[in-house]
DNA sequence: TATGAATGAGCGTTCATTCAT
DNA sequence: AATGAATGAACGCTCATTCAT
């Protein structure tokens, strides 16, 4: 259940099936996805999610073991697709604000193109509806929390500029026309208030 | 189903029976709203939280009708004892820092005193267990959001500050001794960088 | 349990109580029969009797012990009103047709006259809600048919004959204008198929 | 929830899984018949049936829908088989006398042959269980009535008719020997009360 | 005597999960 | 590899019945 799945039966299929089967893996966790930011883990019946993404429920077991197994997947998947975004701007050298701000943009892009992702992962951070989940999806905000407290100075102040982070974009991804520049101003300029960086203002 | 539910048999009760009554009440509720907060409203059962309230499952029903009614009349209890402590400084005339800083302040004393209640209420907000419910907890947070979009100018601020505001006191409640003066200067601050009243710093 | 049911705390009370009690003991059976005539014996709930009578639940258990108490104290009520109006008229030494005549007059003016109670003791018949009752009610029934078996001179058109009666008499109470007389001359010339009184056409 | 109920999945399925699915059906409305006609509708519970059945309960949800829904499927088949007997014989031409006649031998024929169903089918005609199944039992019957009035030429005489029917078969089906004929000869005497073809006599 | 409050027991229904093919 | 069929275990809810006042 730890963030590193094994791969399943490693080395067996060929090259074909493996292919058919990472595709009916990617088609079953964004069906359950979509699933579980509509109506919720407890919403959601195995059997809701096995027919949204056209296949029988054995298959949803055989692939991912259990409920909690398919949600645990389908959040890592996610959580790894905000992590990778997030890490994906090359800004090695460049000072606090300049990383800051890309980190910022590349979360919002993020919310804007995975909309039902973020939103089981921003529940999961409140209302966690699987212990074992949550601890992770804990760590993965641990992860970006303490980044921001050596940033910050103070952990009361990542925490704030954190929740700040999350209301507005999940506010702000259900706007007509959610500009990415104009969310992360808001946040650069609340993040000045923790930060020596403000001289720029 | 409204925020505002009617009291049963106003004022006809005898003085012994209402208080037995309403001891009854509160203590349902709290088990309830125990349990809610720690397992979250999936996972308790009614029969978990009758027996926690040391009664049985009828009188759940005989007092709330059902589960969502039980739910809900926690919530409603919740939010009204959030509404009223953030009224209750007595702050008209004075300008709006001043009286920004008694809200948040009040804020974080109920964060403090409530934990349960605030564990569920801020659960509601992203993750809603019931669609009713939901919708009353979307209006108590439109309110306060309107209220801070009057003060700051731009809607986009006010999520933002009223998440800062939600993730800083869940994390704040947490701490070993949880300074109300210390969180609120974060938040003070943070809301300085989307007024005119930071000519003060 | 027994169609002659024991008067509860015989001489105890005084008249003026009796008096009360005897009214109140008809109240609650008039209540629960009109309820078990429109939602069934297991479609009327205690709470709803009791409401419907004006009283409280635990007085329908002080006055007949259970709900088949109450069920059993209706139907036995509703039975004896049926045969004491069909034994009413005097028709000793009279000849058969003129009997039988006046017995199924008096049938219908009772159907007439207590629709609920029909409605109530027809069902148990054909779909018995409670054991003992069902007995009681089989054996009014079977007295019926006993005295029109001895008059056929067959079992069978004793059957017939009575189910004949029973479902005219279900149809016929509910049409505008119902005729005794109409009515019961279609039963007379059915029983002239079975009887040899019917020189009489 | 008509009377005609789509049987699922026409056609697609093999033979052996269909024969194995209609058998399991079959058992299940043979076992939930015989509950009802023994304890009623209420007396029945989904668990008990499902043991009779020798299946467990979500089976029958998964075939039937609801408790409601088995019984509505049992009542349609049993109505169905009653339908179909009584049309089977080809009286087109004959004399109504002889028309009516057949209909009577194969009403008793079923009625012999479907002990259960009957008992079930007549119930619900006097104390429904179920307002669905009873509105449809309702117009079953009132089809009969219909043509028994354009026989006998008056609705009154149709009902007494169908109720001696009625009473006669629930009768005569549990006495030790039952002859069709007999039962059919003193139901033919009655109906010539009512018609003009009584000149055979 | 009469009541409001309380309960034990059961029922209809659903759902995550597995077996047999 | 994939499925249709099947199940065990709960859960929300109700109701006949009784206690304490």
């Amino acid at each position: 259940m730890s963030l590193k799945r094994m791969s399943k039966r490693p080395g067996t299929a060929t090259p074909g099936e493996r292919l058919a089967r990472a595709e009916r893996e990617r088609l079953m966790l964004q069906a359950s996805g979509e699933a579980f930011a509509t109506h919720g883990f407890h919403g959601s019946s195995m059997d809701d999610i096995a027919r949204a993404a056209g296949i029988t429920k054995p298959m949803l077991y055989r692939y991912f073991g259990s409920k909690e197994g398919l949600y645990a997947a389908y959040l890592q998947t996610t959580g790894h697709e905000l992590v990778d975004k997030m890490r994906a701007p090359d800004t090695r050298g460049e000072p606090p604000e300049v990383r800051l701000r890309a980190g910022v943009q590349a979360f919002f892009a993020y919310v804007k193109e995975h909309r039902a992702g973020w939103t089981v992962l921003h529940g999961e951070t409140t209302a966690p509806a699987d212990a074992h989940v949550a601890q992770e999806v804990a760590e993965l905000r641990g992860r970006i929390i303490r980044m921001l407290t050596t940033l910050f100075g103070d952990e009361a102040s990542a925490h704030a500029f954190t929740g700040a982070a999350e209301s507005l974009a999940t506010w702000w991804v259900n706007q007509p026309n959610p500009s990415i520049d104009e969310a992360s101003e808001i946040l650069m300029r609340i993040a000045a208030t923790a930060t020596s960086f403000d001289h720029a203002r």
